[in-house]
DNA sequence: CGTTACCTTGATATCGTTCAAGTACCGTGG
DNA sequence: CCACGGTACTTGAACGATATCAAGGTAACG
């Protein structure tokens, strides 16, 4: 039976090309798969770092606290991502990553990531690309931040969403499965939530977006884009080039 | 005749010990010094990437900038930090980085890099720590974005350059030099030019800091941190762990 | 069927922006 | 040596975006 392959594995064949050996080594890794519910937590800000995890299914938030209480959110985890690739070499958490939805996830130790450097440079390759894009998506979002209206940020907020749903499998028709509150849309985009509502009204009443339950379809993705002023390329969702794929083969 | 440490070296010296092959052959990545001056764009968003980068003397800023002109700086480069050491993986720079001033720095090919990967671990993992510490100060600026005031954030950064000009021995009595405009201060920190002066000048009347020129003093250290709510343990200027630590010696 | 979680909307307050103007300090050329 | 233009800093006044306060609505759930 054609296995369907993992979120992970999509995102992976999109920038780097797996031979089967390495293929297989992360199927290992991701064979021990661990069924999460909404509200665990898989990391805690201020506590010891523990293990490397992966996201097969569910959203997850990655998120500071502020010590009166304010709660910001840096990113989404989303099916297909990881967690703790680098910020492992760190000996405390300086974020929390809590499950929003139902969900499972698999653990490894980092050895194996080490492990991989030796064996499958392509393998380690991959895991830093996607470190690096962490990077990439919180820099956007900073930007944003400091420079885009509420409105704006709204809209490139479900933009950069749909294109990384849409990578592994989780669109159609420019519709997705959004399961955030808006109070948590609210502290990922520095808003009340009050204006956060507010603000999602008004997209729907420009005809920009359509909403019914947690589904989101994106009416107008053109107008979308150029309002929210979204370029995709931070995203860094294209192959790897032949040079930086040449360092990691002859590396081996 | 005793050589100083470079800003770098410093820097590694906190989080990892370096044998002398290892000192060596990071000294070697330095050996070719290019002085630069001021408005000398290292990288520019769009364009390819090439090298790698270190900076060991001046400061630089690190941005985005948005089609209509509005700009964001992502973070500060100062004396002892590298730019490009994985966002070279990706084929197109998503933002742009410019000195600042007049600077030296040393540039050398990615591969470099891969190759202390096998040769030297330890060096391969100092740089991976702090292309890691790189996300965790943007994010530490993202949620100061979101959740924090426009006073909390001004004094949260200048704690945070204290802190980071304080390990590469740049800073005196609570004293260091800050070759930033307040259009840069203000483009850092999400604020108008006007909003960004006036609440310099709450700081200064608060008898929290005091402005001479570039010359910053911090007069309250207790006062701004606690106002601040800034925690430098985000900074992760620390031993590295001896299980991390063990990671790399045993990969060797 | 009461409680809880989430969403919605109005009214008012505030933080930060924009517009406008003026000052201080340079470096450069006449 | 002075006039000039450029860059950075400063301050006032009016405006606007977003927050806060307050209230009510709806659906899910034990």
């Amino acid at each position: 039976m054609p296995q369907q392959n993992s979120p992970l594995l999509k995102k992976f064949n999109i920038v780097i090309s797996l031979g089967p050996e390495e293929e297989d080594f992360i199927k290992e890794m991701e064979r021990e798969r661990r069924p999460t519910t909404a509200r665990t937590d898989l990391v805690k800000q201020g506590e010891k770092y523990q293990k490397i995890g992966l996201l097969h299914s569910g959203w997850a938030i990655r998120y500071k606290t502020l010590s009166d209480g304010r709660r910001h959110i840096i990113n989404f985890l989303l099916p297909g991502d990881a967690y703790g690739v680098f910020s492992n070499l760190f000996e405390m958490a300086d974020h929390s990553i809590t499950m929003l939805t139902d969900g499972v996830l698999s653990v490894f130790e980092p050895e194996t990531l080490v492990e991989s450097y030796k064996r499958f440079p392509k393998v380690a390759a991959a895991f830093t690309w996607f470190a690096a894009r962490e990077e990439a998506l919180i820099a956007e979002h900073a930007a944003g931040l400091g420079q885009r209206t509420a409105f704006e940020r709204l809209a490139h907020i479900l933009l950069e969403l749909y294109h990384r749903l849409d990578v592994v499998g989780l669109t159609l028709d420019g519709r997705f499965s959004m399961p955030v509150t808006q109070e948590i849309l609210a502290d990922t985009l520095g808003l009340s939530l009050v204006h956060a509502n507010r603000t999602l009204r008004k997209l729907r009443e420009a005809n920009l977006i359509d909403t019914d339950g947690q589904t989101v379809t994106l009416k107008d993705y053109d107008r979308l884009a150029k309002l929210a002023d979204f370029d995709e390329s931070y995203l860094h969702l294209r192959p790897m080039s032949k040079r930086v794929e040449r360092q990691f083969t002859t590396a081996a």
